[in-house]
DNA sequence: CCATGTGTATTAATACAACAATACACTTGG
DNA sequence: CCAAGTGTATTGTTGTATTAATACACATGG
């Protein structure tokens, strides 16, 4: 049912959109696979449907979603299902990029911080 | 002078206040240290000079900066100069947990993730 | 058929970020 | 002393983002 933190300072939309890009590029959401409704996403998050909406509406037009009328959206049917690793990990990148950079202005030594992210990693 | 992208999502004032925060625990600005005035600053990066303030006065109200009348801004003398290691450590954890649960929402394995921050901690 | 379930268009409220243009208080250095 | 350098307070404007409230169109299924 999405993991959505309403008080963060990423807006709520993109929390969603950003999740669908990773679970159907990872494979969790297969093709034809329904989402929840809109009105069950904001109903159980205490947020408001058109919040939903928009983001189903974005990940519609960036192909991720079909529309199936009256039912519901679905994952849509793209040609291969799940990204290639390489695929997935481009998703990663600007994020790897950032925690680099910041681990440098930290003057962090890369071992600390590849064991602290390698434990992370196994829960 | 700073890394400041004014096209990023993240408001520049805050860029600039979490990079000075990062760059004062890391000890590559040192206690004294006067910074690069705020209309050299906006001069260079063609930002409001007033934006540039903002941050500045958002980090002396934190007590990383403190103000020199006349001459500028200066990092502030603090009773220990650099933060130890597990203090600039916590401020990676946030992004190390986001970077690991989107890495498990693309079921990305481990190894892959770890060598590729590895592969950018050494550039 | 029609109650019930979809998604969504529209409008509005609110907040935020950045910019712009001043004017001001202060210190330094010639 | 005073020109030139600091940061900053103030006021207003602009553009955008985010969320909310409401009403609507449509398809399903008993």
């Amino acid at each position: 049912m999405f993991a959505i933190q309403p008080s963060s300072a990423e807006p709520i939309y993109r929390q969603i959109v950003e999740q669908l890009r990773r679970l159907i590029a990872g494979g969790q959401l297969a093709s034809g696979d329904l989402l929840p409704s809109v009105r069950d996403v904001a109903g159980f998050h205490a947020i408001n449907p058109m919040t939903v909406s928009r983001a189903y509406g974005m990940a519609e037009t960036e192909g991720l979603l079909e529309r199936l009328r009256g039912k519901g959206m679905a994952v849509a049917v793209t040609t291969r299902s799940t990204a290639t690793q390489a695929q997935r990990m481009a998703l990663l990148e600007a994020q790897l990029q950032a925690l680099a950079r910041h681990a440098r202005e930290l003057e962090l030594p890369g071992d600390a911080v590849l064991r602290r992210l390698g434990k992370l990693l196994d829960e």
